[in-house]
This record gives structure tokens, sequence and C-alpha cells, in this order.
DNA sequence: TCCCCGGTGATTGCATGCAAGTTAGGGGTC
DNA sequence: GACCCCTAACTTGCATGCAATCACCGGGGA
């Protein structure tokens, strides 16, 4: 029997949503009547989510004044990637002796659909990529079995980073990615976790790529961009 | 101007005092209203400490039954070291190049004091050592100038492992442990990235021995204790 | 004797009310 | 005309009250 999940927990369930899917904009301003009106529950329990919001990251309070969605500069981006760049090899190395065939398949399928929709052309969907792209490196995350290491991943990502990403690949970078996603289907198949983890290094060092320039240039473009 | 820190925040750090401090401990209760009276507060900031504290993983809720000092296994134990394994050693890298000669010097002094306090003989104060080596840590963390990694370590630890952490070493570990402290100040003097790095990997191995070892001990010892 | 069930006390979850702090705007002064 | 201060509306922070849920415990039945 499922417990029905709390007023606070719902709370934060639907900011968090809200805050990833871009619905609110970095910098937003987070009134809690405004939310409160708009979850229909209390301030209680919206003050509660905006809270744990803050503990993790994806809100910025300044006592008094309220709270507003988590702004990002480069720099914070950079480090986001040097943590994911360390965290995420170890958990593919982890994750290598504990997959068996079936996982590999299961694996496989994913880089290949991937590839399918990825490939230039007038099949590409990249939108498509993202919920794959998540399968992918959740199967890995699951695979390794590691508690810790995954909550401090999870935890890195938060930053609403990862969200619209597949559109700033430039071709050259996304076919890497994709390449990436194949060959590590390869060393876990081979069970070889330093292979894997190599891989993934340099999976996350493109992404990093992509990811800083894009940044780059959207600061350059909407320099002190502030979303009321 | 420092700004009055709110209930809600005292109370945090009032309770994660206590329980890092070992006052309250793994398993232990925790009551709202009992929280309040003690603190001198009303239940609110009571329950918004308490929800972040389960966010960084001090505390457990489990919905309409309380929260609890948050208890860990062997297996956790181990997974927070590795972490740490990972985490720890690339903070020291980035430090190195950042440490200017009075830093080189503050952390010589530090290590040096810990051969005093930590060598053998009468003048042993192992009491001592916990504040040193934090120090010696937190200076390069610091150093290593890097807010989402160290945020990462600092999740990490949390779980209060490391606090009466001494007292278990055996006599040749504390002696490793020492050592190394030295060798990391000689690799950053030497403005080797990669040298303190493996120092400091050898380094969380070593504590990651000491520490699995007393947990296993612990376990045997007090199976399924319980403080109310 | 053991198991199941209903009552009771305590605890959590949430809503609401009040006080302190903050921000915005207008009037007064230089 | 520019600057400063002061007032007012709004927002946050906290306390308190009430309903729902849960753990504990004694009694009845198998």
């Amino acid at each position: 029997m499922t417990r029905p999940p709390t007023s606070a927990e719902r709370a934060l369930g639907t900011l968090r949503e809200l805050i990833m899917g871009g619905e609110l904009a970095p910098g937003a301003r987070l009134g809690e009547v405004e939310l409160a009106d708009r979850l229909g529950v209390s301030r209680t329990p919206v003050r509660e989510a905006l809270s744990r919001l803050a503990a993790e990251g994806l809100v910025e309070v300044v006592a008094n004044r309220g709270a507003r969605v988590a702004t990002w500069t480069v720099a914070e981006l950079e480090g986001v990637f040097d943590l994911r760049s360390v965290l995420e090899p170890q958990l593919t190395a982890h994750a290598v002796p504990n997959a068996g065939p079936g996982d590999v398949d299961e694996l496989d399928a994913l880089a290949r659909r991937m590839h399918e929709v990825g490939a230039p052309g007038p099949a590409q969907d990249l939108d498509a990529l993202v919920p794959l792209n998540r399968a992918f490196h959740d199967r890995l995350v699951t695979l390794a079995a590691h508690p810790t290491l995954a909550a401090a991943l999870a935890a890195a990502i938060h930053p609403p980073i990862v969200r619209r990403n597949f559109l700033t690949y430039d071709e050259e970078s996304l076919r890497r990615s994709l390449a990436h996603h194949t060959e590590i289907v390869a060393a876990v198949r081979a069970g070889d976790p330093a292979w894997a983890r190599a891989v993934m290094t340099s999976h996350i060092a493109n992404a990093r790529a992509v990811m800083v320039r894009a940044a780059r240039l959207q600061a350059t473009a909407h320099p002190q961009e502030e979303t009321a």
C-alpha cells in the first residue's frame, strides 16, 4: 500500500519539476503566498519545500527577502562538470562487473535508438534524445549499486543544466557523444572497468566543452538577465 | 553588520552539533516538542531544521512517525569513503597550484604539531589531533577554491563518522596517517599535484581501513543498538 | 496460550494569526 | 532639480491551534 504523499512532498516535487523544466527561470522570484495559492496549500508546506530545495541548491534564500530560483555562473557550471568528471567515470567502473547479459542488451538498445533519432537527417529528433540519454546514464548508475556515489552525483546534476542540452550540441560533438555511448556498451560487454571509465571521462569532457561554450554565448548575449 | 541568525538557523546548527558531537546517538528519537522545548523555540523552526537535516542525510524521517538520528551500516560507511577517495585527492590536486609559501608554512606547522601531540609517549594527546586534522584538511579544501567539489565532500562527510576517530587508530595506522600529512606538505611545496593526489588517496584508504575495521568490531559487539 | 481488534493517548501535518523586517514611493529640504 | 527621510504596504519568520494518523495496550475470541 503506497503512502499518500504529504502536501509538503507534493510541493517539493512540483517545484522541482517547475524549476528543472524551466517554467521557473533562474532568478525568478518565489513568493510563498503565490506558490501556496498556485499549489492549493498553505504557506507552511511551501516553506518546507523551499527550505529543502535550498539545501539541494536549486533555490537561493536571502533571509527576510524570500527565495529565488538559483542562478549559476559559468564558473559554477564548470565546477559541476568537474564533479561529474570524477563521479560518473567511477560509477561506470563500478557498474561493469555488475552488468549481466540482459543489462548489456538493454544498454545496447538504448545506444542504438539514440543513434537512430540523433543521426542528422529527416528522422532526427533531438528532443527524443533527452529521455534516452537519461535512461542510459540512469541504467549505469543503477548497475553501479553505489547509493552514496549516486546521491552525490544526483546532487551535482541538480543545477538545472542538463535540461535543454542536446539542442546546443554541434554536429561533431553530438556524433562523438553518441559514439561514446556505443563504446561504453562495448567496454561493459568486454567486462573492462578501466575502458568504461576512460570513455565516460571523455564523454563528460565532451559534454563539458559543449555546455560551457553554450553558457558563454548565452552570457554574452543576455548579460544580467532577470526574469521576474 | 552581521545578520542575527534566525531561530531556524540556530536550531539547525545546534542540532547538527548535537548529532555530530555524539550527544544524540544514531537511532535516537527526535520529538518535535521535546526539541522545541530544549531549544526554547516553537515546533515550526524545529520542523524546518529537521527537514533540512533530513535532506543532508543526518536524520531520517518516516512520514507521520517522526525523525530519528540517521544510522549507517558498514556498507554505507564504505560508500562514504569511496566518495571521499575520489573527491579529496582531486581537491588536493586543485589546491597545489594555489598554495603560496605562507600556506605551505601553515600546513607544515599543522603537520608538525600533529606529530608532536600524536607521537606515542607521555605527551600523546589524541583528542588534540581531531581539530588539528580538521584544520589541515579544511586548509587544503579552502586552497582548492572549488566550491562545488567542496560542497560534495562536505555532504559526504556529514554522516557523523569522523567524530571519535583517532581513538580507533592502531599505532601503525596512526603513524602512517601523520606521515601522510607531512608528505602532502612536501608535495604541495614541490608544486606537484599528482604527488599530492596520490598521497591523499593513500591517506583516505588508510583511514577507510581503520574506520571499517572499527565499525565491524562495534557492529559485532553491539548488534542492533537502539538508543532511545 | 496466542492472535486479532478496538480504544486512547500522543505525535505529526497543516492552516492561520501576529510581529518584525524589508522594499517602494511620496513629501520635504537643501 | 537632486537627495534624504519617513511612512505604508507587503513579505517573511515564528507561534499556536486543530484535525488526522499512528503507536500502545487491554480485552475478547479461537
